[in-house]
DNA sequence: CGCAATATTGACCATCATCAATTGGCGTGG
DNA sequence: CCACGCCAATTGATGATGGTCAATATTGCG
């Protein structure tokens, strides 16, 4: 069920890009010019997988979407939780081999564009060029930021290292109010990208609730005591980059 | 004690480079106009830090250097090792605060390029945007890499695999002959990198040793049986994403 | 109402961390 | 040349975080 685009889907990857870097005008106008073509996938479904070539960048319009990677033996690992505006395979462009899957968390509308236009964009408007490498940059910063987590934070500090970064993101976008927020990932979903059990996951869940830092019902999480969280897993924001205009 | 380089130093970003994408003649002049400005560090120096807001990137001649960061606490994550060739800020080029820094593992000589240098020569020059975005994009997927090897696999697998890792980029630069390469960390340098404890590095090194499957022997590391080390870890190399010319 | 997916609980256990010595390599000053 | 000192490697003993297995609630949903 591909179909090009309506008007508000394309004003999606503009928002995204202007929290990222100023535009111009024309900037602005040649982003709405790209083409779209908009799918539609059911939760639990791949989008792209492992070692494809795709000739097109995928952005999220509405929906979650994990970046993943199974071993061989059928371990997996989540690298990333993607919300409306991101573009998991954005690397595509210029890696020409994907290495990890994205998969639909939840129902997922998504908009392809294809590479040429995209590098014909970025040629002509350098400001767009700016803001595309950039947001693969804060991708990676993002990923250096999981791995300091998997590597030497306990469990309680990754939960609660996690609620806290996507409480920014979505805020960001709008999309978490008085500190709450949508996040429709199972505990064996946090288990794999944490890498912790799921039954471990659900420990420490319970443990934060029971402290009242965070409210977690049915995929909807509350922050309630946000400075508290934030010193449980000492939470320093820098590394999401959000900051653009003030941060030369 | 800096100086303004000589004709060698200028090709080793060329080198690199022409690792990463098919360059112009032009292209590759302009990459030896460059300006550099080498300076020397001592091991265990930093060379740029956390927070810092440099105005130019970093080309490591010689030596090999650290991406790591410091939690409050003092506990420690390393997120790369870096060798002769790469630039371990290049992501400062548009991210103005660096989140994490860069220190010396062994003595250092390094390149510093000014970021407006970078920036009009990739104006002018697309191959080369091209080209260290790619670069990039590279560092991206290693750090997902490691990702999935401290949240999925055992402590064996994840040093095997940073010992395949480490061969196969060295032996892309020419510096790993005949499976030996030098790899001057200490192993609580290792278990700051793979999540793990100094003694427990120790163990599985020793155990990896008794396999017969490597040598370690003061920085010296030989691969002795390089199929068998990779079905250990089942280490696949798509995402170094080495070969660009046949990828595509 | 009843299946299927998730969440939760309990019991037990393994990997890996921690702490504390001890050993070995190697550069330096006498 | 040798003793000292330092750093890294190694070893042993003990323990905790978090994993595994299996059973039992819950909840969503058709």
């Amino acid at each position: 069920m591909s179909h090009v685009s309506t008007a508000p889907d394309g004003r999606r990857l503009l928002l995204r890009l202007e929290s990222i870097a100023d535009l111009t005008a024309e900037e602005r106008q040649a982003v709405l010019d790209l083409p779209l073509v908009v799918r539609s996938y059911d939760a639990g479904s791949d989008i792209v997988r492992d070692h494809d070539r795709p000739h097109e960048c995928c952005l999220l319009l509405e929906g979650y979407a994990i970046r993943h990677k199974l071993l061989p033996d059928g371990r997996r690992q989540i690298m990333a939780f993607h919300i409306p505006g991101d573009i998991p395979d954005l690397e595509s462009l210029h890696l020409h081999i994907l290495d990890n899957s994205v998969g639909a968390l939840t129902p997922v509308r998504a908009a392809f564009i294809p590479h040429r236009a995209i590098r014909e964009a970025t040629q002509r408007h350098p400001g767009l060029l700016h803001a595309f490498w950039r947001q693969t940059l804060i991708d990676a910063a993002v990923f250096r930021e999981w791995m300091i987590g998997m590597g030497r934070r306990t469990a309680h500090e990754r939960i609660a290292h996690l609620i806290c970064e996507m409480l920014l993101r979505l805020e960001a976008v709008g999309l978490a109010p008085e500190g709450t927020y949508l996040f429709p990932a199972t505990q064996n979903e946090l288990g794999d990208a944490l890498g912790l059990s799921t039954v471990h996951v659900n420990r420490v869940l319970q443990d934060l609730r029971k402290q009242e830092l965070i409210t977690w019902v049915r995929s909807v999480v509350t922050v309630l005591k946000r400075d508290a969280l934030m010193d449980l897993c000492a939470f320093d924001p820098t590394y999401l980059h959000q900051d653009h205009g003030t941060e030369r």
